[in-house]
DNA sequence: TTTATCTACGCAATCGTTCCCGGTAACGAT
DNA sequence: ATCGTTACCGGGAACGATTGCGTAGATAAA
């Protein structure tokens, strides 16, 4: 089944005019008598002629739109970060294209390169927990193809880069937890290959050590898949508490993270914060509601989102080759509830 | 900064032959020598050419891509839908385009405006709850236009549909309630201009008549947002709890309709299911780590995306004019937790 | 030898739009 | 009468890829 659209060459045909007239005269060119540009414009609206986008990339060399990859959009932080970009993008007259790694960095490099086959004018890209090897970003890259990453960044590639300040999100739940009286605090952390895996530590490792308190690497077990994996967060919690020091705090250092610790102790009747305390990274708009109701740390997903985009595009309208390129680092937020309070 | 793509053109310069005979060759045509084969595939890899999308699109009249209008994507069940949708649209070559209404009639028409004239290929649609004038759909389903839609379909329009056994589920549910010996059971329904709202209704009130109770309008309240208002649920619920015979069991008929009555009911003190049980539409991962536990009416989100976009991608491809539409109805589950047992 | 057939390639049109060149009036100035 | 200017409009190439058609040259059949 086609469907047939209302070209420029059906104006021309139906009113004597040439393509050339018609279409200066649907863009107000000065060359065209106000009269002409009257009957066009007019006859234009009857037919909802609107113009074809297609033909517009072919002969600009842009397709106004831009590729998203994330791990999933069945996340709340990643889709309110969606919902930051889309309100820019849409804006500005680019409309975007999402494509989800699933934390597979097989899927990411192809979703890049189907991304890149489609011509799109730009890239904001959070990488997948298993990404390593960057050479499918940078080829794209060292041919002067725009691209910004958020959240997960990586350190080897020269452009625009938005996170938050994992590293202070880390240190004031670490630091929370101390204040509340707990001695031995825990970190189930990502990929060990993610740029927020290391600040989370590092903010959790200096709260400790500013605090008097020994940083124990024991202490801190890695889920290379972000707690997509239920498996994984269980294998590190029974690692985790059958430590001689059973520690009496989990510091959960992303939303998967946390509500699978949650899930964890839930399964084995542990009980939260009696037995166990629980502060963790989540943007779910539900944390309020767990029994007992989560301290977080949340992050600001959707003006990540929109300081993302607004880069990008500015990158992509650039006339000149950009060099000067900028770290945004947003605050994030520790909202204090019963999880984490003895 | 514009990025220069590799084209055709350049393999034809490089090598002294026409574009013809390098598009034939990368190709694969009979009419091509192997050893220019050879030659032109070779060079093609080196440079790493990718084919333009765009100028295929433009000849060939169709984008391979698709629009999906939805309510909100930081939503599970529609982020599970699109999940599904993407899945298929990958595998069969095409790319989807998300659009969010926000519940919004008005954005969702400027959504249908905008992706029509992005030239995509086809639509996936679940109209927003305030929607009731169709003519943004209509016109592009009179003109030809593949659309198919999910979950909150439309009567008025002739093409494939897939939706839920609502009736069923809310049937269910109900029953399962009286089962358990709730006496007064509520409604909390969402938009009245939406079909899973119609029908969800008319499962609850079959399974009331069927079990002897009295079915009676005044115990239902619609939420024009379905959820996304917390305000609407507050005024909702504070309406039915003031109510001489007051209700001892809720359900709730959407996933933000149910979460927003239980934080209503954590404000208020008020005990699931001590002092008023609570069933409802959800397909979050996490109602099972609420106390009480959820139970909850579960639809097969992800089957639901594959089926609508497979129906989507055998419409566009059709050669002829479709005129046998397909509605599927799909069975979903109810899981029983905590929340509705005495 | 002549004619037919086949191989392997090029030419040019096409998709919808823009834009660089033109061209042609009309008019005033010289 | 000639030139310059201005206003207005059309022709056609270009963007990247595909494809029907034409054809040169080689080979085979008559």
């Amino acid at each position: 089944m086609k469907f047939e659209a209302v070209t420029i060459k059906d104006i021309a045909k139906a009113l004597g005019l040439s393509t050339s007239t018609v279409s200066r005269a649907l863009r107000d060119s000065y060359e065209i008598s106000p009269e002409t540009k009257k009957l066009v414009l007019e006859y234009a609206e009857k037919i909802s002629y609107r113009p074809n986008p297609i033909a517009l990339s072919l002969k600009e060399k842009r397709s106004r739109s831009i590729g998203i990859i994330v791990c999933e959009i069945a996340n709340s932080f990643f889709s309110q970060i969606i919902n930051g970009i889309e309100s820019i993008a849409y804006d500005k007259g680019y409309n975007v294209i999402i494509a989800q790694s699933h934390e597979s960095y097989d899927r990411e490099v192809i979703n890049v390169q189907y991304l890149a086959s489609r011509s799109i004018d730009g890239l904001l890209v959070s990488v997948s927990s298993e990404t390593q090897d960057l050479k499918h970003l940078k080829n794209l890259h060292d041919r002067g193809f725009p691209i910004v990453f958020f959240d997960r960044i990586v350190d080897e590639m020269e452009t625009h880069k938005v996170i938050v300040d994992n590293f202070k999100g880390a240190y004031d739940a670490t630091e929370h937890l101390i204040k509340s009286g707990y001695q031995q605090i825990a970190n189930i952390a990502g990929s060990e290959y993610l740029s927020i895996t290391k600040e989370r530590i590092n903010g959790y490792q200096q709260a400790l050590t500013d605090n008097n308190r020994v940083f124990d690497p024991t202490y801190v077990q890695h889920c290379l898949h972000g707690g997509m994996v239920y498996e994984e967060v269980e294998k590190s919690l029974n690692q985790l508490l059958k430590l001689k020091k059973r520690p009496d705090a989990i510091l959960g250092c992303a939303d998967k993270l946390t509500t699978n610790c949650l899930r964890y102790f839930k399964k084995r009747k542990i009980k939260v914060p009696d037995d166990i305390a629980l502060v963790g990274f989540s943007n779910l708009d539900l944390t309020d509601l767990l029994s007992p109701s989560l301290t977080v740390v949340r992050q600001p997903a959707f003006e990540m989102g929109q300081i993302a985009t607004d880069l990008l595009i500015r990158l992509i309208e650039s006339k000149r080759p950009v060099t000067n390129f900028e770290k945004k680092v947003l605050p994030l937020q520790l909202i204090i509830r019963e999880s984490s309070v003895k």
